[in-house]
DNA sequence: TCTGGGGTCCTAGGACCC
DNA sequence: TCTGGGGTCCTAGGACCC
């Protein structure tokens, strides 16, 4: 039983690095949506002691003296790579799990062990040359183990790039376990630190040697999950093929405070838009949906105001005209004049399967079928001419819209626009 | 001046039922 | 004055992940 886990290094960074060699060896960082928050970093910039989420405001001095580059992100660029990325890793075996943007599991039960090594090598050798994405490769008998192992194959430079664990003696094993801090275990988060160093657990090692029942009646099942994953016993399966989302969601940061009913009306019509559309592309429909308005935290010397309804609609629907309706009517319900808004979301719940559904009682059947063509027909427009081609009006029509994010240091969509390819220069 | 976005899962506690 | 026991369902909140 073997499972690898592979992801990229800075993955964000490097992305932008592949099609800005002059960035190599240099200090990057990615920034949030509005530049907001440091996102990725690359390896001059963790150096400098830059910690993941530092705002960008906060590091205007470091950056100048050292001179760091800030890219603000550009999330259609770093889907396309991980697509590739993915396609080269899912030949390295049948059964592959994505589980994030720049990670995926490998099951690569069959394999002979002292085959694992050389595997890792081909998997991490490939997606360099083949996307230009330097990857590290843990592989241990459970997923906990395989992500410590990755660690592992990432910090320490004898390692070059690949830890397969049990290739290691049990001594070096317990020495690195002994060396690692528990918070390094997958599923250990800030708070459950805290706890665990409170009773004298500092160490993965020493997490390892707790008592799997007792931690699960102090912490929760997931604690039991972790340690006995941890003693190599696997307790979280590989998921092939993703499940359906359960909610879906969509909400923005403002580039600027918003006051006025109308700009929070238009901004929450686009995110129900995009929610919807997210939704019909997994083939469901939602039985409820969220809205939510909120003001900043961060300036604490305003009046603060946080808001948020939940609709039930009465039959379950994947028409983005019916949340729009829905939203508004939250929307009118929670708006309150005179403060200063910076950031809205639409969330959609009780998500089912559109196959799934009952005929509602009060629509007939034509109604229906009428209202479900309309959508294909809006997804399919736009996913020719682009989206925002045709959209609803309450989502606003002048562009660009003063409330929208900013994004001051975009690089070009280098894969996914002809306008702006990706080309040698010739000259 | 400037602080991200999108998810999952578990548990506790209240409402309700018999 | 005295006021049971056991079960299910739902939701809010909190933890975690990237």
């Amino acid at each position: 039983m073997a499972i690898a886990l592979v992801d990229a290094n800075n993955f964000y960074v490097s992305c932008e690095r592949v099609f800005r060699p002059d960035l190599e060896g240099r200090p990057v960082v990615v920034l949030s949506n509005n530049d907001g928050c440091v996102v990725a970093r690359s390896a001059e910039v963790k150096a400098l002691g830059v910690v993941m989420g530092t705002p960008w405001f906060q590091l205007q001095k470091l950056a100048k003296r050292e001179g760091i580059i800030a890219l603000s992100s550009n999330y259609s660029l770093y889907a396309d790579m991980s697509n590739r990325m993915m396609g080269i890793l899912s030949t390295f075996s049948p059964i592959q799990e994505v589980y994030s943007i720049d990670e995926c599991f490998l099951d690569l039960r069959g394999v002979a062990q002292d085959r694992l090594f050389h595997m890792g090598q081909a998997a991490r050798q490939r997606v360099l040359q083949w996307v230009g994405l330097p990857v590290g490769v843990g592989i241990a008998a459970t997923k906990t183990l395989a992500k410590l192992a990755n660690h592992v194959a990432k910090k320490m430079p004898e390692y070059a790039g690949v830890c397969v664990w049990d290739d290691l003696a049990e001594g070096d094993q317990q020495r690195l376990l002994q060396q690692l801090p528990v918070s390094e275990v997958w599923g250990v988060g800030r708070q459950w630190t805290t706890r665990l160093q409170e009773t004298g657990i500092q160490t993965v090692w020493d997490l390892r040697q707790t008592d799997p029942a007792l931690m699960r009646k102090r912490f929760s099942i997931l604690m039991e999950r972790s340690i006995r994953e941890l003693r190599g016993e696997p307790c979280i399966a590989m998921v092939d093929i993703p499940p359906p989302r359960q909610e879906i969601q969509s909400s923005r940061s403002f580039g600027r405070p918003v006051t006025s009913a109308e700009e929070l009306g238009e901004a929450i019509s686009l995110y129900t838009v995009k929610a919807a559309y997210k939704l019909r592309r997994q083939g469901s429909v939602a039985g409820a949906l969220r809205v939510f308005i909120n003001t900043s935290p961060f300036q604490a010397h305003l009046p603060q105001y946080h808001a948020a309804r939940t609709i039930a609609l009465n039959h379950p629907s994947q028409d983005t005209r019916v949340f729009l309706q829905a939203g508004r009517l939250a929307l009118a319900e929670m708006y309150r004049s005179g403060l200063a808004y910076a950031k809205a979301g639409v969330h959609l719940l009780e998500i089912t399967s559109a196959d799934a559904l009952q005929a509602d009682l009060f629509t007939s059947a034509e109604d229906e079928a009428r209202a479900n063509q309309l959508m294909i027909t809006l997804d399919r427009v736009n996913a020719r001419f682009g989206s925002g081609t045709l959209q609803p009006g309450v989502a606003g029509l002048q562009e660009p819209r003063g409330w929208a994010m900013k994004r001051g240091n975009k690089s070009p969509a280098y894969t996914t626009r002809w306008a702006d390819l990706a080309r040698a220069k010739l000259e």
